[in-house]
DNA sequence: CCGGATCCGAATCGATACTG
DNA sequence: CAGTATCGATTCGGATCCGG
């Protein structure tokens, strides 16, 4: 049950063996967009083995990363503790480093809510969204998203599938625009086409309100490419 | 030999996908020190056994994270593309999250020269290194590197174990101190001890140059706790 | 439906031995 | 020095089952 030591003392040994076995990260990238019910887990990471869902939640438990929490209103929660919270600026890190070299999705592969909303978050640029408002829903497949910016800040919101209960609170109102878009946004976000490209292109169709507000979207949601030999 | 895949269209996913297999990322620690032969790398992991050591260098180079480079001095060797010393501050970010919870080194655990050296790198705080210098010898176990701060810019040498061919360039001159240290020196970095509590506690000793060098070393290398549920 | 526990074949890991 | 080969011990993945 322990997981299996690296044998040395240092820091980041003691991290990979906390939160470095297989299945761990994605499920406390799961959770940091909020506390989760096993369910939802298991729906969120389809692939994953239902004992070893288990398995990792009581080892992230007992590393202190991850809490159980019996809640009124919808039962059990796992949410991470402020130990686990802090590893989101690693996440986003280990998310922008990642898509440099995505590449086209394999087949058969999956966008869940919550790791489009953590794409989202990955590629915010918040030194860009000082003097830009942006309110939109994103469509990707079965996903929709609805994700503001206001004040230089992003908060997103899940609206389907249907947000677990715990979910962030829905903004009132109507998006000022609603983007369809498939996988290939991830060129959009990576700055290898333009709004206008990825419109053209099918990539991407704003179904209701202004195509500019895909521009906002391009320049908001921006991963720079470093280096890819 | 293909990374199992987790099905999902996602950047972290990728990422774990890359670099998130057991002992991927302790490699890649010790490649982010400077370029490693097959060797190197195994007597600085003395616990992974060699045929994962020899997977996991072919899965990380056909993830274009490592490559292999045939040296006219020293033979062959494995170095980070630059799409791997991406990782760095991940890297960091990682030891420093890992590092909060450490605790006792558990029987049988080591320091390595690579290990400490990044975690070194790990706890340097530039910010508060402006108007600071130093340049002392730390010998932690059997590991002794040289660690200088100039500038604001922290390099560190290994002394023993012989540095790899391949190491950095070993400065002139003596260290103005040597402070030969235990595991308990976590304890001088994480701030709950002091320089002086340190000496008095048999934690580490100046065995040459003025005490105060362990004080400002205390300023320089510190990891802040941020939260420990 | 929710929250798991159990069982079993397949793949991986770890330890040791061996080779060019 | 730089790996490959082998083999038992674990872990993973997929499916099923079960109590609430």
């Amino acid at each position: 049950m322990a997981a299996r030591s690296y044998g040395q003392y240092c820091g980041v040994t003691r991290a990979v063996e906390l939160v470095g076995e297989r299945w761990a990260l994605l499920i406390i990238r799961d959770l940091l967009v909020g506390p989760r019910r096993y369910t939802d887990l298991k729906q969120g990471l389809p692939r994953i083995p239902t004992n070893i869902l288990s398995t990792r939640l009581k080892e992230l438990q007992e590393g202190g990363v991850v809490r159980r929490v019996p809640l009124a209103r919808c039962g059990l929660v796992y949410e991470l503790t402020p130990y686990g919270r802090a590893l989101e600026p690693l996440m986003l890190e280990l998310g922008r480093w990642g898509f440099q070299t995505m590449g086209e999705p394999a087949e058969g592969d999956i966008v869940t809510a919550d790791s489009l909303t953590m794409a989202l978050r990955t590629a915010f640029r918040a030194d860009r969204a000082v003097g830009t408002c942006l309110d939109i829903e994103l469509h990707v497949g079965d996903v929709a998203l609805r994700a503001r910016v206001r004040d230089g800040i992003l908060s997103v919101a899940q609206l389907a599938p249907p947000a677990p209960p715990v979910g962030g609170a829905l903004p009132g109102g109507e998006a000022e625009a609603v983007i369809v878009a498939g996988p290939g946004i991830r060129r959009l976000i990576g700055g290898e086409i333009t709004a206008g490209e990825a419109i053209a292109q099918d990539i991407a169709a704003v179904v209701r309100g202004a195509e500019e507000a895909l521009e906002r979207f391009a320049i908001l949601f921006r991963i720079e490419r470093i280096a890819v030999p």
